[in-house]
DNA sequence: AGCTAAAATGTTTTT
DNA sequence: CATTTTAGCT
């Protein structure tokens, strides 16, 4: 007997037990191919995160184990032996054997994990946390986002690339006031060319690792125009010690490329290289993921090009489509198998995307059962529309017992959000929308955020200029371009021109003001060390608390509320750091705030509704989905033109959407809708009414009344015409059995609500207890007006508002 | 300098 | 429509 052919052998059906038992066989392979170039092309919902997260802690545990054909020193007969009678043991038992008979395991530190979301990197620690039981260990990898895996490279070397500690980064918020400026230096006219297509055109040629020097002057005469901006642009953000996103990923590359020690150290140290949503990574990140693995040439990309949905954004589905050709020994898994959704659901998606040309073939299946059709809706209008998802969740809720964390409602666009919001606001249902406004964009945030970024960072000229005079220290625009117009003569920053005012006749007038502000910025620096305390410090000492208060006491007090809140988040920032014995620091807290995004925050324990766009919904799933806006030029959208590539890109979205689902999709358009001001009529979008076949749809029945006119501006037979004519009139005859019921049913006795006496206490679970004013008789439902003991007084449905007699 | 009131302008999607 | 920018006034 060969004893090493017998070991490999046994040894392969081991791992194969111990990693059979979660995964299936081409989740496994995914797994073990630790060595080379590996492409998996995982469908949506074909459990991308356990192989991720398997993969790491196999190549942590065992390296290259399972296709390592090396005889391990002191492997006998007798281990042989062993390890057989151990092929039918428990796993957990197995588990515990393995390790002594695999001499290569791979360090944590080593595998570096570039994922889409500081959710799914937190995701990835955590899992593996719970795996190994040993949090330090999940620490030590390396697992974030391009920017801030980046980032924390940058930190470490930036003066290779002559920018200074603790530099800065610009939203693109920022990003646009520094363009303004540059612009207005260059005289060039904003009519003329307007400046969101020159940051577009910058960030994209960014992606595209094209530097000022190498930007084409093409026959667009802009275009001379914008290589001149982008010049100014790139030489301001380095005089103010700042980067713009975009920076952060092509100052990275060019620090590799230059820096041979930096490079071969990085390609030294990341052993393994992982990297996740890799459809919708863009040039620069694609260099940069093969500059970093170039060293051992162990990467693994995992991806889907159905979901590639950042091409706005730069992102190319080509490295995703030409991984095979950029590594031509890679080896490639396909994760057909989902475990998300049901079949109705996933043939629906299948259908779509297969409109798509250009793209990996595969058919995503699914083991379970076909489950419910999908509802489609007509509403009238967006209030419509609102109001009956509303009334779908809580039908949902009281019938089958479901959380309203079970839902996500997802639209096109964040202006779709607000009707929604609207109808989930009178309802007194729990939701969250993810994304939008979010409290940084506050501008009493942002202003104190300024103030921590000044302190940080003495060279922020654009931050500078947004605090110096806020509060008001009668510190004019003239004063300012005075200091500016120095600072840019003596090559100083605006803030050393301020602090030697006094040397500077100019500003003879202001040079008191101004050495008090700078005083005052170091007496914050002085007092406090945290960034919950500077962010304090900063409130009170400046008198922005006072000017808050001083005005509108009730927008005060909100805005006052928003600066506790950022307070509060730097104290959660400190202790998260704390906990995992680092030190919190100003800058880290400031990265914070810039790169974690809304849906980071997103907590699927809360128990509400989750509202947000379909972008911001990738990566996730909800037993229950409603997609809303479906209506042509909205879904897909017509905002950037008919192509064919723009055109697959919405279609992309549409299979994102509709596959977050796992057991029930509702899918709704409204016929008029109202937007930026003015009315218009909408069709259903061909995504719901063409590709998605009619046997997987149920079309519900409207609720209210359709007005007057159809869509097509025909008089519609309003009272029989209880579907929409878009719809076959075969399916308008057997609407799905839960479709009518529901419709029918829904009455306010169906719901064991009593009609409550005005003079009645109630209990809300928002609004606490209160007393009924009037009630209301109102479609089969009751509407009651309440005076809540806050004193407010809201007017609420009895279905929706679950009050409570007391 | 700073306020108010009128006018303009814009809304994909995001790290 | 809603917010932001600008002009005009004090």
């Amino acid at each position: 007997m060969d004893i090493k052919q017998e070991f490999l052998r046994v040894k392969r059906r081991l791992f194969d037990r111990v990693y059979g038992e979660r995964l299936n066989p081409e989740q496994c392979r995914a797994v073990f191919t630790t060595e080379g170039p590996l492409l998996v092309l995982a469908g949506a919902g074909s459990g991308k995160t356990t192989v991720l997260v398997n993969r790491i802690s196999y190549i942590i545990k065992y390296g290259d184990a399972y296709f390592d054909d090396t005889l391990p020193d002191g492997v006998d007969e007798n281990t042989v032996e062993a390890l057989k009678l151990a092929l039918d043991m428990p796993v957990s038992e197995i588990e515990e054997i393995l390790p002594r008979f695999i001499s290569r395991p791979c360090p944590p530190w080593a595998v570096l994990a570039i994922t889409f979301t500081n959710k799914a990197a937190k995701e990835i620690r955590d899992r593996l946390n719970s795996a190994f039981g040993d949090g330090e260990l999940a620490e030590s990898i390396w697992a974030g986002t391009f920017h801030s895996v980046c980032l924390r490279i940058l930190r470490k070397h930036c003066e290779r690339i002559g920018y200074k500690q603790g530099f800065t980064i610009y939203d693109t918020d920022d990003t646009k006031r520094l363009l303004l400026q540059c612009m207005k230096e260059l005289m060039i006219d904003e009519k003329r060319l307007n400046p969101k297509v020159v940051q577009g055109e910058i960030s994209r040629a960014k992606d595209s690792l094209i530097y000022p020097d190498g930007y084409e002057i093409t026959r667009d005469p802009r275009s001379k125009d914008i290589k001149a901006v982008y010049g100014l642009y790139a030489k301001k953000l380095r005089e103010n010690n700042a980067m713009d996103f975009d920076d952060i990923i092509m100052h990275t590359v060019s620090l590799l490329e230059n820096e041979a020690d930096v490079r071969e150290y990085y390609q030294n140290k990341f052993r393994y290289v992982l990297v996740d949503e890799y459809q919708d990574t863009n040039y620069a990140q694609f260099v940069l993921t093969k500059l970093i693995a170039d060293g051992r040439r162990n990467i693994m990309v995992v991806g889907d090009d159905d979901q590639s949905i950042y091409r706005f954004r730069g992102a190319t589905v080509e490295n995703i489509l030409n991984f095979d050709k950029t590594y031509p020994d890679a080896t490639v898994v396909k994760l057909e198998q989902n475990y998300r959704s049901t079949t109705n659901i996933l043939s629906a998606a299948n259908a779509v995307i297969g409109n798509n040309m250009k793209r990996h073939r595969k058919k995503l299946w699914s083991a379970s059962g076909d489950g419910e059709k999908i509802t489609v809706k007509e509403a009238s209008d967006q209030n419509d529309e609102g109001r009956y998802i509303v009334e779908r969740i809580v039908g949902s809720v009281y019938r089958e017992g479901r959380k309203y964390s079970d839902f996500a409602v997802l639209y096109r666009v964040n202006a779709l959000g607000r009707s929604i919001q609207t109808a989930f606001t009178k309802s007194g249902v729990p939701y969250k929308v993810i994304g939008d406004m979010g409290f940084y964009d506050h501008k009493e945030v942002k202003d104190m955020v300024a103030y921590l970024s000044v302190l940080a960072n003495l060279d922020d000229n654009l931050r500078l200029k947004r605090i110096i005079n806020e509060p008001k220290r009668k510190i004019g625009t003239a004063t300012i371009e005075a200091v500016e117009q120095l600072a840019v003569m003596n090559g100083l920053s605006m803030y050393s021109v301020m602090e030697r005012a006094g040397e500077f006749p100019l500003l003879a007038k202001s040079a008191e003001r101004l050495t008090a502000f700078v005083r005052l910025m170091e007496s914050v620096r002085e007092r406090a060390k945290l960034p919950s305390e500077l962010i304090e410090e900063v409130f009170v000492s400046t008198g922005y608390r006072d000017m808050l208060l001083e005005e509108d006491p009730v927008v005060g007090e909100g805005r006052r509320e928003n600066v506790e809140e950022l307070i509060s988040a730097a104290r959660e920032y400190e202790d998260k750091m704390r906990e995992g014995g680092e030190e919190p620091t100003l800058l880290g807290f400031l990265e914070e705030v810039y790169l974690v995004s809304d849906v980071d925050k997103y907590d699927e324990n809360a128990d509400a509704v989750v509202l947000m766009t379909v972008h911001a919904a990738k990566g996730l799933e909800f037993p229950v989905v409603f997609i809303a806006g479906m209506e042509e030029g909205i879904f897909p959208s017509d905002k950037d033109g008919e192509s064919e590539d723009a055109l697959s890109e919405e279609r992309r979205l549409a299979y994102v959407a509709i596959t977050r689902a796992k057991e029930k999709l509702y899918i709704s358009y409204a016929r008029q809708r109202m937007m930026y001001g003015r009315t218009i009529l909408g069709r259903p979008s061909r995504f719901a009414k063409d590709e998605i076949p009619k046997e997987l749809l149920s079309v519900d029945i409207p609720r209210t009344v359709p007005p007057r006119m159809s869509a097509y501006g025909h008089p519609a037979a309003s009272a029989r015409s209880t579907v929409a004519p878009e719809f076959s009139r075969e399916m308008r005859r057997a609407p799905s059995v839960t479709g009518m019921k529901e419709t029918r049913t829904r009455t306010a006795a169906s719901f064991g609500v009593e009609k409550l006496a005005p003079g009645t206490r109630v209990k809300h679970g928002i609004f606490g207890e209160g007393e009924i004013i009037s009630s209301r008789d109102m479609g089969g439902d009751v509407l009651y007006e309440v005076g809540f003991d806050s004193g407010s007084v809201k007017k609420l449905m009895a279905t929706y508002a679950k009050l409570e007699k007391i």
